[in-house]
RNA sequence: GCGCCCUUAGCUCAACUGGAUAGAGCACCUGCCUUCUAAGCAGGCGGUUGCAGGUUCGAGUCCUGCAGGGCGCGCCA
């Protein structure tokens, strides 16, 4: 089964090959000119260039074989040569019911299935997540989702930011603060032998009632603050790191009480955000790798002694810019981040082999991932070309600003749903839409619409630029946003559960309406956008495939009477509608968003 | 200083990798609810694609220069 792009393609391929020009010519696409056809190809354009004939004259020959191709009611040649085609209505229709009878709704599978890792969201240990998680989070998701759904076998890691100098900050910050933990933890590092489950439970219960994520929130900046300022507390944090990485047993308890008591929020923010890990992995999860890697490394001759750091020197010949060295061990003897990826990428290596590892993090952090994984390369831990950086934009204020609360502050991400639900409740209600729902029906219907509100926003936008973010104007729920996605989602499903009260059943697609043709002929654009989403790493694709299919059907709906129409047009239009909705669905849930029954 | 990215309608963003008349949404204007949810539909207004050159039959897209903006450049992640 093939969309009717690849159909044609391959007609029209075959067709410059009879004239014997190269079949790459062939490539058909949707046509520029709705008003003149359904497809194009500009083969004969590019064909007169290298042929050096008139384009006319080339297309002419083409035209010919494709006259009596049963799927065309029409092929012309226009402007400067360029092949139009329209489809004929019986095979539009032949393909609506194919696409209507395909539990994939039209979408084709990978040739060959590859093994891939999505790296996203990277949330850190102590700190809540904050808007700049959000991005990684819901882009992540969806390449996981569109990568799964065309047939490669994926895992999604959220890859936790849980084991350097932060940690060691934020240890230090809590024991200046709290002197009963600051004991706890001198003397449990004072000891020899390691800490009983027994002594772990009591530990962690005293913990539980003294250090809350609102503590470490508070008091992370403030440490990271004076560690800038001041070098004795620096090399202090620095030192503590190194003993927690050494895990020393005071500080490795008190960290993991840390990591419990942050995983807890970031569950809640994760769920409610329909973001879902296959693997929870962090930092830490690659610590015992390290020693062994550098002595590795070590032994590759790869590590270079530089200002009392170990380094592997990952320029090339013919850069353009000087990139820094990848830091391997720090003068304190610390693992640095780029020892941990690395790790990691040694770590995967062995554990998943994946084809492909992508990660989804700020484009700002390119030059550093090309160093990591130049240094990987050169190690051996993975093949030339298999990891790749998929960077993004920032989200930024009404300012042009990276985003900021009115108070300057850094909005948090459980702060930001919140807000947006609220949002969405007040919205429905101006709308009067949802009075019939019960209460909780009503909060989840809010919920769904906030959420893809809040998705629809971002993944409509190319992930590469930086968009601007504007809670005023995507709470407006107007026009190209998520819940007009949602809003047309409902309205078919109010058709067809009436059409199912009165016993009205979907039949054959027989395409006739103007309405009806664009609708079949998005329907089968599907394959080519979740392709186009797939090779380029970029949801909006989908997102604007779905946002096109919606608006199409709402023409559709607005133009073709469905329940009041005669009965084999309206088992078609049922049948067109059920297709359009389960497409419809079918992209929103690649994009991470659901719809409701009703509201 | 070096490097990377960006600049498209008043605003927010697209444009299937060089093709026809550069498209959407918001805002603004005009119509349409006793037919299936009007958060909708139909139509209108709005462009020297930052500027100047170049390559090409053809440039928003490729090349060069300039201007403006953002970001990154080893012991944070």
């Amino acid at each position: 089964m093939s969309d009717l792009k690849r159909g044609l393609s391959e007609a029209v391929a075959a067709a410059f090959a009879a004239a014997g020009l190269p079949a790459e010519l062939g490539r058909v696409t949707p046509s520029d000119r709705p008003d003149l056809a359904d497809f194009q190809c500009n083969g004969a354009l590019a064909a007169a260039k290298t042929a050096r004939r008139d384009p006319r004259e080339i297309a002419a020959g083409v035209t010919a074989t494709l006259a009596a191709d049963p799927r065309l009611s029409a092929v012309e040649i226009a402007g400067l040569g360029f092949i139009n085609m329209r489809v004929s209505d019986t095979a539009l229709s032949e393909r609506a019911n194919e696409i209507a009878a395909d539990p994939r709704l039209g979408a084709s599978v990978v040739e060959a299935r590859r093994r891939i890792l999505v790296d996203y969201a990277g949330p850190n240990v102590a700190k809540p997540m904050h808007v700049g998680h959000l991005r990684s989070s819901i882009i992540g998701e969806a390449i996981k989702r569109i990568y799964r759904f065309r047939g490669d076998l994926v895992v999604g890691d959220a890859h936790f930011g849980d084991w350097g100098y932060q940690m060691g900050l934020i240890i230090g910050a809590v024991m200046d603060e709290d002197p009963f933990i600051k004991a706890l933890v001198e003397q449990l590092n004072g000891r020899n032998q390691p800490v009983s489950a027994e002594e772990e439970k009591t530990a962690f219960a005293a913990l539980h009632d003294r250090v809350s994520l609102e503590d470490l929130d508070r008091l992370y900046p403030l440490a990271a603050a004076k560690g800038k300022a001041d070098i004795e507390y620096r090399e202090r944090a620095r030192r503590m790191t190194a003993e927690l990485q050494a895990k020393a047993p005071g500080y490795h308890l008190l960290w993991r009480h840390f990591a419990r008591v942050t995983k807890v929020a970031l569950e809640r923010d994760f769920h409610a955000l329909g973001v879902d890990f296959d693997l929870w992995k962090g930092e830490s999860d690659v610590d015992d790798l390290i020693a062994p890697m550098v002595k590795e490394l070590d032994a590759k001759g790869l590590l270079v002694d530089d200002q009392g750091a170990r380094i592997i020197r990952v320029a090339r010949q013919g850069d353009k810019r000087d990139l820094p060295p990848l830091l391997v061990v720090s003068s304190e003897g610390s693992a640095m981040y780029g020892t941990t990826d690395l790790a990691t990428v040694l770590d995967r290596e062995r554990s998943f082999d994946p084809d492909q590892v992508l990660y989804v993090v700020d484009q700002r952090q390119a030059d550093h991932f090309e160093v990591v994984f130049r240094a990987a390369y050169l190690a051996g831990y993975a093949p030339e070309g298999s990891l790749e950086h998929i960077g993004f934009g920032t989200m930024n204020g009404t300012d042009g600003k990276p985003f900021k609360t009115r108070e300057g502050g850094v909005l948090k991400l459980n702060d930001l749903i919140e807000m947006t639900r609220t949002k969405a409740r007040e919205r429905l209600r101006e709308a009067d839409l949802g009075a019939e729902l019960d209460p909780d029906a009503f909060d989840d219907t809010a919920h769904k619409v906030a959420v893809a509100a809040l998705k629809f926003a971002d993944l409509q936008n190319f992930r590469g630029t930086s968009y601007v973010f504007d809670l005023d104007r995507f709470t407006s729920f107007e026009g190209k946003t998520g819940p007009y996605l949602l809003y047309q989602a409902v309205r078919v499903k109010s058709v067809l559960r009436k059409a199912a009260d009165e016993g009205a059943e979907a039949g054959e697609i027989v395409i006739g309406e103007p309405a009806e043709r664009e609708l079949a002929l998005l329907l089968d654009a599907f394959d080519h956008a979740l392709a186009e989403a797939y090779e380029r790493k970029a949801p909006n694709f989908i997102a604007d495939h779905a946002y096109k299919l919606a608006q199409a059907f709402s023409r559709f709906y607005a133009a073709c009477p469905i329940l009041i129409a005669e009965p084999p047009v309206k088992a078609s239009r049922l049948a067109l509608a059920s297709a359009t909705l389960r497409q419809l669905e079918l992209a929103l849930t690649l994009l991470g968003i659901e719809t409701p029954e009703r509201m």
